[in-house]
DNA sequence: CTCCATTCGTGAAAGCATCA
DNA sequence: TGATGCTTTCACGAATGGAG
C-alpha cells in the first residue's frame, strides 16, 4: 500500500470518477484502475461496487476511506514537520490568485510575518478550481477563492460578496455623465475576463461583441489603463486598494442589466497542527477585505 | 557491471450504457 | 442507431533492484 494507491482511492471516492481522478493526479486512467486493484487484492476487499456506468464505495470501501485520508494527512505533517526542523513553530501554505496575491493581500502577509517570525510561510499563486484541488488534497492549508466548495476536511467562509466597478488610470478625466454600456468601445475599453458571474454579465452586456483589446493580468491591464488612457473593470477588492495608491480612480458607469456579485471565500483545512497559527493568519487575510 | 525479474505507467482497443 | 463517455484489459517499454 502506498500514498499514491490512498490519493487514488480518497479522488476516486469524492469524484466517483477514475477518469476525473487520472486528471486531477495528471496520470492515465488505466494508472488510476491498477492502482485500486492493486490496492482492493491488498486488502482483500472491495472498495468499490462498479456497474457498467456508475461506481460507488463499498462498505469496506466507506470504512476504510476515513483511515486513507487521515494515513494521507499524517503522510502531509510528517513532511511538514521535516519542515520545521529549521525552528518554526508552525509552516503553513497558503493559495490565492494573482489579483488577490498582489493588490489586496500582499501588505497584509507581509505584515503578519512580521509580527509573527516564528511562522513560516509558502505562498502558491494558482486559479481558484486548482487551488481547490489542492486543498482537498491536503496540499495547501488555507486558500482565498472564487467558488465554494463542501468537504468533509475543509472550512468554508464566505469573506464578502465582492462586484466590480469601472475604472481608469488616475490621469483620466472623469467624464460628467455616466459611462453607458454602448459607450465602451469609444473609451478605448480593455478587456479582462474575471470568469464566473462576470462572463455572462459582460457578454450580455458588450452584446456579444468582441473587444479591441483583451488582456489576462492586473499589471497588464493598468499599464494599458495608462497608456491608452482606457477603461477597464476590477473587482471592488482590487480596486479598493488601487485607488488608495492614486493608481486609478472609479468611472461612473450606468446599466441596465445589474453588475454581477462575485463571492471570495476563505478555505481553511482541519489540522491537528497548527491551528492557533492558521486562525490568526486567516484573521489577517479577511481582515485585509475590510 | 551485467543480467534478469518485477513493477509501474502508457496507449490502444474492447465492451458496455446512455442519450439524442 | 450512431456518438459519446466510462472502465477494464492487454501488450509494451522504461525504471528499479537484487543476484552473481
Amino acid at each position: 500500500m502506498d500514498i499514491e494507491q490512498l490519493k487514488a482511492f480518497i479522488f476516486v471516492a469524492n469524484t466517483k470518477s477514475f477518469t476525473r481522478t487520472a486528471e486531477i493526479l495528471n496520470v492515465v486512467q488505466s494508472t488510476v484502475t491498477s492502482r485500486i486493484q492493486m490496492l482492493e487484492k491488498q486488502l482483500g476487499k472491495d472498495l468499490f461496487e462498479r456497474d457498467k456506468r456508475n461506481i460507488k464505495l463499498t462498505e469496506s470501501g466507506s470504512v476504510f476511506l476515513p483511515y486513507a485520508e487521515r494515513i494521507l494527512e499524517l503522510n502531509n505533517e510528517g513532511l511538514k514537520a521535516i519542515q520545521l526542523e529549521n525552528g518554526f513553530r508552525d509552516h503553513l501554505i497558503i493559495g490565492t490568485t494573482h489579483a488577490l496575491w498582489d493588490y489586496v493581500l500582499f501588505e497584509s502577509i507581509d505584515n503578519f510575518q512580521q509580527t509573527h517570525p516564528e511562522v513560516s510561510l509558502t505562498l502558491v499563486t494558482e486559479h481558484s478550481d486548482i487551488l481547490i484541488r489542492k486543498m482537498i488534497d491536503g496540499l495547501i492549508d488555507v486558500a482565498i477563492v472564487f467558488y465554494p466548495i463542501n468537504h468533509a476536511n475543509i472550512i468554508m467562509e464566505l469573506i464578502i460578496e465582492d462586484s466590480f466597478v469601472l475604472v481608469a488610470d488616475s490621469n483620466f478625466t472623469i467624464p460628467d455623465h455616466f459611462v453607458l454600456r454602448k459607450d465602451l468601445k469609444n473609451y478605448n475599453y480593455i478587456h479582462l475576463n474575471w470568469g464566473g458571474t462576470f462572463t455572462g454579465w459582460f457578454r450580455e452586456v458588450s452584446s456579444n461583441q468582441d473587444c479591441h483589446l483583451q488582456v489576462d493580468h492586473v499589471s497588464l491591464l493598468l499599464k494599458f489603463l495608462k497608456t491608452r488612457n482606457g477603461l477597464g473593470f476590477l473587482p471592488n477588492a482590487v480596486a479598493k486598494r488601487l485607488i488608495q495608491q492614486d493608481e486609478v480612480v472609479i468611472v461612473p458607469f450606468h446599466t441596465d442589466i445589474a453588475v454581477p456579485k462575485r463571492s471570495i471565500y476563505l478555505l481553511k483545512r482541519k489540522m491537528t497542527k497548527s491551528m492557533e497559527s492558521s486562525e490568526l493568519l486567516t484573521n489577517v487575510l479577511k481582515e485585509a477585505f475590510l
